[in-house]
DNA sequence: AGCAGGTAATTGAGTCCTCAATCAGGGGTA
DNA sequence: TACCCCTGATTGAGGACTCAATTACCTGCT
């Protein structure tokens, strides 16, 4: 192994503080979901995603591709969010190793009173913070990070294919 | 309670992708720390923390302002770090209730031994995902996130007024 | 001195995650 | 059909965190 390619100091300044500002903002959409609404954030954007499904409702294995998730995670999460009469499971006619988690009324109306908060925790937090050239930096870094972050992520790929996306053939430089 | 301030469509596209990005992100280099030295990027961190340290030492008060943990996460942590033989507790001569987190020598070995693999990873993913005016860019937007936080933050008032940091007098903007 | 209230740190229960093991059912081939 | 392997999903154990309660000690007041 050769020396590695060590941070500059710039550039350990740069990580320290994004390191510490995106731990910081999830810890505190975080509190805000769980004090608020009684959920993680991540069984919230769980419901963001069958609200959006067709018939709100999806099967586990694209919830957990839609969502970047391990199947074991979502089935953890599902259940406890079926404890909580938001998600009902519903055994799949075609196959039967599958199931459909299907968002309730009640699932769509707890997540109905929680997004106002939400919004506006994350309006507060991160969209007042920035200026409008900001914003629109941090879209494109967002899209160069998940871009590079594809081919290393199993869960991105299956969602990928499963969406009929096409990577492209170039190399990604090796940059060393 | 007014209408809240909902995303517009590109705030919302920026929001997701950020979101994703920096989970995704978080996850890669947890996983690469877990995988390749056993420890979690917490961990990782209260070792660097400590090895930056006046004879590599802080009581735990203030490796948890430092770091921006509870006290109880804290705990927690150096009680498994303890096990492992990276961190010693030492009791405080002058206030009794006091404890100093010290790291020993295999800590430090065992950092050494993390370090290039994890710099390398977040170069990696980060950086080498990022043009040079992005990272800048990244730079200022983490240090306003940080700074809109603050106020927000208990650990970080406190870390701060450990530091002899004194609040700006100017009032945030409600922006509403 | 004696006490009240605050601070340093730990503890335990409960939650969410990961990892590896498991169960159950497809789908191709002989 | 019988077999094998692959896939969909769940389970349980163990780790990391949160929150609330607790212990131990300091400090200022009377």
């Amino acid at each position: 192994m050769s020396e590695p390619r060590w941070l500059s100091g710039d550039e350990q300044q740069v990580w320290r503080d994004f390191s510490m500002a995106i731990t910081m903002l999830q810890a505190h959409l975080e509190g805000q979901l769980q004090h608020e609404s009684g959920m993680p954030h991540t069984y919230y954007e769980v419901l963001v995603s069958l609200s959006e499904a067709e018939d709100r409702r999806l099967r586990m294995s694209e919830l957990a591709a839609v969502r970047r998730s391990s199947r074991s995670r979502l089935s953890h999460a599902v259940a406890r969010l079926e404890a909580k009469g938001w998600v009902r499971r519903e055994s799949c006619p075609t196959d039967k190793r599958g199931a459909w988690a299907v968002l309730t009324d009640e699932g769509f109306a707890a997540l109905e009173e929680a997004a106002p908060g939400h919004v506006e925790a994350v309006r507060e937090s991160l969209f007042d913070a920035l200026s409008p050239t900001q914003v629109a930096a941090l879209g494109d870094i967002s899209a160069a990070i998940l871009e590079r972050l594809r081919p290393r992520c199993a869960a991105a790929v299956a969602a990928e294919e499963a969406a009929g996306f096409v990577a492209p053939v170039v190399e990604l430089p090796k940059s060393g």
